[in-house]
Formats: C-alpha cells, sequence, structure tokens
DNA sequence: AAGGTAATCAACCGCATAGAT
DNA sequence: CATCTATGCGGTTGATTACCT
C-alpha cells in the first residue's frame, strides 16, 4: 500500500506533481476552494493519478472531497471522482467499442435514452463518459449521413423486449444482468415474430374508455386479423422508468391480450408523445405543416445539439431527442435500398459516409418490384372503394412479387392469408388508417393507437435470416418488421405519394365510423387539442401525415 | 507543408437527488 | 421540516489528434 499524505504532511506535494502543471502555473484556469486553496482544472497528470489511486486503494471510493485534505490533491472532489471513475478505476476497458459493444449501446440507448449511466451498467468496463461521447459521435455521423439512429432491428427487437418485459414483470429488460447482453443472445437479431404484439407498456396508457378491441373490430369487420402494428415503442421506445410509472400494463390490454382502443387514444399527458418521441413530426395545426414551432428549423428538425433519443421527450420544453426519422437528410429510402442489415448497413455507413448521396448508390424500391405490385395493389384498392364490409387484401405482394423475392415467400402465405394490411414496403395499418379518413378531428390516426394491432401471433413472422437477408425481401420486411419506425412510415409516404394516394378513403371512412361511431366518436369529440395532439405527437401521426412527410423532411 | 475541418477524448459545469444534520 | 452536503448524472466545452484540401 503506498503510503499517502495525510493530513499532516499534505503540504508534502510529490516532486512528480510539483513537476507538473501546477496550482501555480494553473492559476488561470484553477478555482479557489473553501479554504483558499486553488484547485486545479485540466488534464490530470500522472502524479495526480498517482495521489488519487492510493487514495482510493486506502480509503475506498467515495468521500471524494476528503481527497484533497487528505492528499493535498488540488482538485475537488468531483473532479478526483470523475477522474477515477472515468480513468483510473481498475477493470476499465480501454480503447475502441466492439462491435458487440456498439450495437448494444445503440440497442440500450433505444431503451432507455439518455441515460448514460445506466448503459454503462451494461457495458462493463466502460464509462458513461464513454458512451454518451460514442453516442454523440454516432449522432454527428447519423446526422451527416442522412440516416436513423437506430437500426430498424434494434427498434423492433427493443419493442419486443417492452411487451416481454410487461409479459414477464419478474425479468425486465432493466433487471438483466450485464453480462447478458454481452453474451450476444441478446443482441441477435431476434426471430421476428409479432407474437402477442399487443401486450406491453405503450398499452399501459389507460384513460377510462371502453373496452374496444380495435383489432378484432378490425377484424370482424374487414377480415383484418393480423395487423402488425407494433407497439409505440418501435419507433421510439419509451423509457421504462417511465413505463414503471404509467398504469399498469394490464390496464391496457384486454383479457386476450388485445390492446384496447382507448388506451392510446386518449392519452391527456401526452405520454405518448414521450414514448414516441416524434413531436418533431407532429404539427397541431395540420395546415402549416410546419416545424418550427417545435424548435427545428424547416427541412432540419434536429439540431445537432439534440440529443437523439427515443423516448426522453421533455413536453414543454421540448428537449428534442428525436428518433432517427427526424433527421431530415434522412433518405426515406435508406433502410429500403440498401442492401446488407441494417445494422450493418447504418453502422458501416454512418462509420464510412459515402461522398454520394445514398440513394444514388441504391437499388431504387421500384427495382425490387414491390412498388409495382404496391401500385397495383393501390390500384386495386381503389376500384375496390366502397366495400369495407368485405375483406381487404392489402398485402402488397403479389404472388408474382413473391415469386420473385423469394426471401419473401417466408410466411406470404400467412400475409396473404390473413389478408395482412402490413405490407412489405412498410404499409402497415399506418398506411392504411393514414390513408383513412380521419373522424373528428383529423386523420383516424389521430385517434386510433398503433397498438390496437393486436396481432395474431402468426401475423407477421419474419425471420431473422429474412430481416438480415442483404436481399430486396429484407429491405422490405425491415419495414414490415418497424412498420411504424418513422423513417419506415416516411417511406412509406414516399411510396404512398407515389401511389398517388391510391386508397380510396372512402374505405375507412366507412369502416371507422363503423368502428368509432358509438363509442369513440362520442368519446373523442370532446378531447381537447392538447390531448389531441399529445397522443399524436406521440404517434407522429396526426395532422402530419406521412405522405406530407416529404414536404416537412426534405428529402436529399 | 500549411491551414482548415472533423473526430475523439477528457474534463468541467450545472442540476437533481438522497441522506445527514 | 428546512437546510446542507455529497454524490451522481447529463450536457457541454476545450484540447488534442487525424484527416482533408
Amino acid at each position: 500500500m503506498n503510503s499517502l499524505p495525510n493530513d499532516s504532511d499534505k503540504r508534502m506535494i510529490p516532486k512528480d506533481q510539483i513537476d507538473s502543471p501546477s496550482i501555480e502555473e494553473g492559476n488561470s484556469s484553477g478555482s479557489l476552494n473553501g479554504g483558499n486553496q486553488v484547485l486545479k482544472k485540466g488534464p490530470w497528470t500522472s502524479a495526480e493519478d498517482a495521489i488519487l489511486v492510493a487514495y482510493v486503494k486506502k480509503h475506498g471510493e467515495g468521500n471524494w472531497n476528503a481527497v484533497q485534505k487528505h492528499t493535498g490533491l488540488s482538485r475537488c472532489g468531483k473532479s478526483c471522482r470523475l477522474r477515477w471513475a472515468n480513468h483510473l478505476r481498475p477493470n476499465l476497458k480501454k480503447g475502441a467499442f466492439t462491435p458487440e459493444e456498439e450495437q448494444l449501446i445503440i440497442e440500450l440507448h433505444a431503451k432507455m435514452g439518455n441515460k448514460w449511466a445506466r448503459m454503462a451498467a451494461y457495458l462493463p468496463g466502460r464509462t458513461d463518459n464513454e458512451i454518451k461521447n460514442y453516442w454523440n459521435t454516432r449522432i454527428k455521423r447519423c446526422h451527416r449521413a442522412g440516416l436513423p439512429l437506430y437500426p430498424p432491428n434494434i427498434c423492433y427487437q427493443v419493442s419486443c423486449e417492452n411487451q416481454q418485459s410487461n409479459h414477464s414483470s419478474d425479468y425486465s429488460y432493466n433487471e438483466k444482468q450485464p453480462d447478458e447482453f454481452l453474451q450476444g443472445g441478446n443482441l441477435d437479431i431476434p426471430d421476428i415474430v409479432f407474437d402477442n404484439y399487443t401486450n406491453n407498456g405503450s398499452l399501459s396508457y389507460a384513460p377510462p374508455f371502453p373496452d374496444i378491441a380495435v383489432s378484432s373490430i378490425l377484424s370482424q369487420r374487414f377480415g383484418f386479423q393480423n395487423y402488425a402494428l407494433p407497439n409505440p415503442t418501435v419507433c421510439c421506445v419509451e423509457r421504462p422508468d417511465e413505463t414503471e410509472k404509467v398504469v399498469p400494463a394490464s390496464n391496457g390490454t384486454d383479457n386476450d391480450g388485445c390492446p384496447r382502443l382507448d388506451n392510446v387514444l386518449f392519452e391527456p399527458s401526452g405520454k405518448m408523445q414521450e414514448s414516441f418521441g416524434l413531436s418533431c413530426l407532429y404539427d397541431p395545426d395540420s395546415s402549416s405543416n410546419s416545424l418550427a414551432h417545435h424548435g427545428g428549423a424547416t427541412g432540419s428538425c434536429a439540431s445537432l445539439n439534440d440529443t437523439f433519443s427515443a423516448s426522453s421527450l421533455i413536453p414543454g420544453t421540448l428537449k428534442l431527442e428525436l428518433p432517427s426519422l427526424q433527421y431530415m437528410e434522412t433518405d426515406s429510402n435508406s433502410w429500403l435500398a440498401c442492401s446488407s442489415t441494417p445494422f450493418d448497413l447504418v453502422n458501416t455507413y454512418v462509420k464510412s459516409p459515402p461522398t454520394v448521396p445514398l440513394q444514388t448508390d441504391c437499388v431504387s424500391p421500384r427495382k425490387s418490384g414491390l412498388l409495382e405490385a404496391l401500385l397495383h395493389e393501390a390500384h386495386v384498392l381503389s376500384s375496390a372503394k366502397k366495400e369495407p364490409s368485405e375483406k381487404i387484401s392489402i398485402s402488397f405482394v403479389t404472388p408474382t412479387d413473391m415469386a420473385d423475392c423469394p426471401e419473401l415467400s417466408i410466411n406470404d402465405s400467412k400475409l396473404v392469408e390473413h389478408k395482412d394490411p402490413v405490407s412489405p414496403l412498410g404499409r402497415s395499418a399506418a398506411f392504411v388508417f393514414n390513408e383513412g379518413t380521419p373522424l373528428i378531428s383529423g386523420n383516424f390516426l389521430d385517434e386510433l393507437p398503433h397498438p390496437l394491432a393486436s396481432s395474431n401471433s402468426d401475423s407477421i413472422l419474419v425471420d431473422a435470416e429474412h430481416v438480415s437477408s442483404p436481399n430486396l425481401g429484407e429491405k422490405d420486411i425491415s419495414y414490415c418488421r418497424d412498420p411504424f419506425r418513422p423513417d419506415a412510415l416516411l417511406g412509406s409516404a414516399w411510396l404512398e405519394n407515389s401511389s398517388q394516394n391510391a386508397l380510396d378513403h372512402s374505405v375507412f371512412n366507412d369502416a371507422i365510423s363503423i368502428l368509432l361511431g358509438q363509442d369513440l366518436c362520442y368519446e373523442h369529440k370532446p378531447v381537447p387539442a392538447e390531448t389531441s395532439s399529445g397522443v399524436m405527437q406521440g404517434f407522429g401521426l396526426k395532422s402530419c401525415p406521412w405522405n406530407n412527410m416529404p414536404s416537412a423532411c426534405q428529402m436529399p
């Protein structure tokens, strides 16, 4: 054990400390503490480190303010603690993050937001400062590259975990031991099964509205049995701690696990907004499409200083932690059109952004043949207007397309069989309801929760191999997996425009009228604007239809 | 080679919170 | 119960290094 200067000899500064930039020569950067001793600022010297290490070895961590007293170290306790925590404590892992760590960080951030300390707990040997720096760098890279921060697989994975955590209250994400996160399994792209996609924290917003399992209604009315509507956390994941604050999830679901429409429709506190973190996209004034009032300059919602978090939106102050979509440069087709897994794509791209616009590198969505399928499907739908009572096949993939895209063949039968409205292009129910006519105060999306999609367990099955498949199908499935990902929706919107609003609104006018005419319309009318906006800010879908997105978010 | 810019890292600052007094 | 103190956390800034023109 190193001997430490005690109180009696605390003025005995080691030689190397004297040699180092000292108090005397650092007056300009120092400050006086209570004892009129100048506290040094700036980089630590090795001598200071040694002193601090010796002190901690002797006295243990904590009581940092005593360091100066006991060692004569001209550093404030805060600085000592920081130095120890970030650089001196044992088992610190130095060097660049490994790919596994990077992915874990992304995943954790999608889950936690800017909770660096908590994230660091899952990364042994890493400090919150490192993670924070990494993330800030990533933000810059993504921003510059015009890519979203979160790969779709991460978004979806997190949403699944949220869901699972609500299924299993005794084993939540947050309770996992850090080691579990680096063992790889958790980082694997899960087999995407939109299974039980209803009982999650997002459903815990439980305003007092009638129990309506919208999915079941839709199923009855339209044969939509498998809305693969992910919970809101898909796009922007609520923070676990926030989740914990809200009403238990059980209040938000029917017994069969279906989300209740009311749960998400009328969240008065803007919780959904927080959860989705899409408020930037939402403009209460639907006519304006302006984003500026949220602090984002037109065409650029996100400033560099905005720390992008999936979740932490502060109502009112709107300290933007924007979802990935809100990188205005984001090419809506970035996910769609590039090969390799989304995660790999992002990380590769982010690390080495191409010097040419991304879209020029990427395959046009048309080349997939899926857009044609979409257009064709939309055309068919537009021809089939006013038939809401009939089953509507909104499988935007024709058998021919399936044949052309073997990647999509998996479970394609289910997609068709169940008349799943989720298109491989992300034309999920978001699309449907966006296209669908508003009811009372705007788009139907104003009122309709995503989690209404009580997708059956077999509604959409997307295997990880397909997700990661570097083929066209994978691109589309990435949307499919994550249909409410803002960028996915943006992409959808883009396609939507391409298809000239092919899907007739009237189909859903009727449907919605049927759905909501008795209960929701009645209940909904008085919803104050704030409430409504809060909800839809959460969804990011309110009066900012995705097909308007290009005007708000200029495509590169 | 020099200057400019971006990236990275380290550290500081302010605020929030818990515990002690 | 109010105040103080220590600690932790997140945001921000500054210094250094790497890269580009």
